[in-house]
DNA sequence: GGAAGAACGCACGTTTTTGTAAGTATAATG
DNA sequence: CATTATACTTACAAAAACGTGCGTTCTTCC
């Protein structure tokens, strides 16, 4: 199979992840969470499961196509669990996985900052 | 002045900062931050006052065009403070405000996590 | 004395991202 | 029986982001 590379490589890479280095998987990661609505899903989901028009409502401006876009790269990363139930009109529940959730408190760490901290901030937006 | 609004209704506005309210000031500024290298920006100044060019060689894979950019939005953001020196060959330092340190800190937490968990997450990338 | 480095601004073209509209199957609702 | 709601997908198109190369203005280092 190709594209498979040494374990010890795979090691290395993984001990020594760095964003900041280019080519880091963890890049990748970093850059699907922090995309426009990555956060916002995150963050929508630590209430709870939810389906994906519950999301939809509660995150203001998604378009459906971007929700569910955003919710497979999620999926992908392995931080958001999908379950279909096999009922004809469509029921699908969105939970945060366990590593999902820690990642989540992070983000309502830096979101919840921003928050509280706008007045300090919005000299910008005035 | 135009622009300005009720500081009864900036008051409401900050006091229900809410990023998941489209029209919501934070929202410009979580995307500032969160923006392709908005984040790795906060994260290289946590090492400190640096210049441009040290930025540019630590982040990896930004242009200059980029760097400054991001510069500039975060500056406007009151994140970061920018002090050049009045001499020829251009001498631009980049600080983090108060502000910017702290929101940096909160950046941390989040990539930290991620780089110490990819292991826990690479499934995709392999 | 030619080359490199500093910190960008600008024009240009490409790449990525995002939104819109439309379509699907079917059950429940009025 | 027409409508509405569900969870998407696909096609198309507009918008935003991004990278590259060039220019600037001097000084320092071969």
């Amino acid at each position: 199979m190709m594209g498979s590379i040494g374990a010890e490589m795979q090691d290395e890479i993984l001990r020594k992840a760095d964003v900041m280095a280019e080519a880091c998987p963890s890049r990748q990661i970093l850059n699907h969470v922090t995309s426009r609505w990555g956060m916002l899903v995150l963050l929508a989901l630590l209430g709870g499961t939810q389906r994906f028009s519950a999301l939809k409502r509660r995150i203001g401006g998604v378009s459906e196509r971007m929700l569910a876009q955003t919710l497979q790269l999620l999926e992908a990363d392995g931080l958001v669990h999908r379950h279909a139930h096999d009922v004809v009109p469509p029921h699908v529940d969105y939970t945060l996985t366990a590593p999902g959730r820690e990642l989540a408190e992070k983000v309502v760490g830096l979101t919840g900052w921003i928050e509280a901290n706008l007045p300090r901030l919005t000299p910008a937006a005035a």
